[in-house]
RNA sequence: CGGGGCGUAGCGCAGCUUGGUAGCGCGCAGCGUUCGGGACGCUGAGGUCGGAGGUUCAAAUCCUCUCGCCCCGACCA
């Protein structure tokens, strides 16, 4: 390709609106455009870096046997409600409505289309087990796109299912995609990380999600160094440090004047906020929830949300609590009667808190559990925090953050079961289908590779998804001798079936160098007139500082060499 | 949805407080001189100042409404 015909400029000034490394490198080579928030164009240069992620995540799919089909992004309403998952999904899901006023969702995912292929499909455990996948767009109306290709509206995913008769063949499906993804990872030159996660609106048991380690990342990660255990921190559990044992005293009230936060509360009486315990107040689905909780520890809304079993949940306003007749900054748990009271396993870490009295300034020493209150649900949704303890080994925990590039699901039979996806087994007995599924952003794949490969010059790409591996950079095309020797050289490795960025403009050195270096093309070729005098050619890669000569008649086997490696 | 910020030429910005009919840099076009890490000179094209309404002799500038975009939070595979 030359660029003097490629459509995508460089930029010199970054875009304002950038401030994610990915979004800014991408804006500045010229490879994407915002359409609206969350909504990009790829010009030809990031395209060539999509097709090239696609075909590799195509090649993985299909040596561990899925089988690729398609699907349509637009939905009809009634499948999402035959799972519930409209409103697991809620104001997530793009809906429209025909001509007719029927009801369409464009797809944030397939499981619902196609657990009803299957259900047609297949009828026999001998239909089974079964891989099937798609690529294709999906659309979410995410609350708030952000960092360019990172969290978008629409955006183009690989989602691969899988149908098993039972849970063994469930964890074979899933060893073999855990295995896929890493392949995929490996081959476009991204570490990733397999987290344990949270499952969250698409349902299911077991769930683990691959993470890119860089600071841009939205997801915390809490892992161990000792042991490996890794997790979203949604989901990480931890050892919270316990107070030390003491017998239990009798109940006693303190007054509190002023002191309503836990800070307060805990300076106030000169105590360690750990001999404290919080009340924090939700909303799950319409319903006020008290939730009880060690004063210094977070709680943890995905857990909470999960043992409540709800879909929406948000923190109560200050009215609603003081309508339910709770004294805020001194609630207690302590009497609390008619409503939901969940508490975190930490309450009981210790003895001896201190706690509200739901009395204005007002709070209790020694409140003891069970003896002082009752809980309808004790459960974990407290926050993992670095510094805590690992669950598995005891040794401290660190965090940080990352970019989940792909997450994977058993989701077992809940999806199957709704939409009839029924099998008969040898015994001739009629059981549902056990489902996985597995997604990888393809778009967000592309952006977090600039995040891990990129210098203060622009992108690095890794050879193996790099636009063009060869970057044909003659210098002073005015030379008769440059430019002839230039267009020779591209007509070859073209006709040898190598890719060539081939920069035939008239631009100085710099602008050469620099848009070379911006785009990331992985080796750079330079010919010039200093080149010449010795008949030979200058090769550089992207990701070193020296270059070599290589004589003229040589290049082209030199070239096929680096991009054997 | 809560908080903050921003919409003026393809990109980055100034002008707005104190109304007088739009400017700078980059990029773009032409010519010439340059040229191994974003050269220089000259000439030139390009904007209904996000949109609607209002105030005024006069609005990029003041007022009202509205749309869009970014950041933080909430939320979210």
């Amino acid at each position: 390709m030359r660029i003097s015909k490629l459509f995508g400029k460089t930029q010199r000034e970054i875009p304002a609106e950038a401030d994610t490394i990915s979004h800014q490198l991408l804006l500045k080579a010229g490879m994407i455009h915002q359409v609206a928030a969350g909504v990009y164009s790829y010009l030809p240069l990031a395209w060539r870096v999509f097709k090239k992620i696609e075909n590799i995540i195509r090649d993985e799919m299909d040596k561990v046997g899925g089988q690729e089909l398609m699907m349509p992004a637009l939905q009809p309403l009634e499948l999402w409600q035959e799972t519930g998952r409209d409103l697991a999904f809620g104001k997530g899901l793009f809906i429209l409505s025909d001509r007719r006023d029927r009801k369409l969702a464009l797809g944030p995912t397939h499981e619902e289309v196609m657990a009803e292929l299957v259900s047609h499909n297949v009828q026999s455990y001998r239909d089974l087990p079964l891989l099937l996948y798609q690529i294709q767009t999906k659309f979410r109306d995410e609350p708030r796109p952000r960092a360019g290709l990172i969290r978008v509206r629409e955006f183009t995913m690989k989602d691969l299912y899988s149908f098993d008769t039972d849970k063994d063949g469930l964890n074979q499906s899933y060893n073999k995609m855990l295995q896929a993804y890493q392949n995929i990872y490996a081959r476009c030159g991204l570490p990733a990380l397999l987290v344990e996660a949270d499952s969250g609106a698409i349902g299911g048991k077991d769930s683990h999600e691959f993470m890119v380690i860089t600071e841009s990342g939205e997801d915390e990660i809490i892992n161990c160094p000792n042991c490996q255990y890794t997790a979203n921190a949604d989901k990480a559990q931890s050892i919270k440090s316990k107070t030390e044992d003491q017998e239990p005293l009798p109940l006693e009230e303190v007054a509190t004047p002023g002191a309503a936060t836990i800070e307060q509360v805990s300076n106030f009486l000169k105590v360690h906020q750990n001999h404290t315990l919080k009340a924090v107040f939700y909303v799950a689905d319409g319903k006020l929830v008290f939730v009880v909780i060690r004063g210094d520890i977070e709680v943890n809304e995905v857990k909470l949300k999960n043992v409540l079993h709800c879909s929406e949940l948000r923190l109560a306003s200050e009215a609603e609590v003081i309508d339910a007749g709770i004294v805020a900054g001194s609630a207690s748990p302590i009497g609390m009667m008619g409503i939901n009271v969940v508490a975190d396993e930490s309450i009981t870490s210790g003895a001896n808190f201190i706690a509200g009295a739901n009395k204005p300034d007002t709070h209790f020493r020694n409140v003891n559990y069970p003896r002082d209150f009752k809980v309808n649900l004790l459960a974990d949704i407290a926050r993992a925090r670095a510094g805590e303890e690992c669950p598995k080994c005891g040794d401290k925990l660190s965090s940080t953050r990352g970019i989940e590039v792909g997450h994977i699901f058993k989701l077992g039979t809940f999806i199957s079961q709704k939409l009839g996806a029924f099998f008969i087994d040898p015994n001739g007995v009629s059981r549902p289908i056990v489902m996985g599924s597995y997604g990888i952003g393809l778009g967000r794949l592309l952006a977090a590779v600039i995040e891990q490969n990129h210098d203060d010059k622009g992108i690095i790409w890794p050879l193996a998804i790099a636009p063009y591996p060869i970057y044909l950079c003659p210098l002073y095309m005015e030379s008769p001798q440059v430019a002839t020797t230039a267009e020779n050289l591209y007509a070859d490795l073209e006709s040898q079936g190598l890719q060539v960025l081939y920069d035939d403009r008239k631009e100085s050195p710099g602008v050469k160098f620099n848009d070379a270096d911006l785009l990331g093309i992985p080796i750079r070729v330079i010919i010039s007139p200093r080149t010449m005098e010795t008949n030979s050619i200058e090769v550089k890669r992207r990701s070193e500082k020296e270059s070599e000569l290589v004589p003229i008649e040589g290049i082209a086997t030199r070239l096929e060499e680096l991009i054997k490696d």
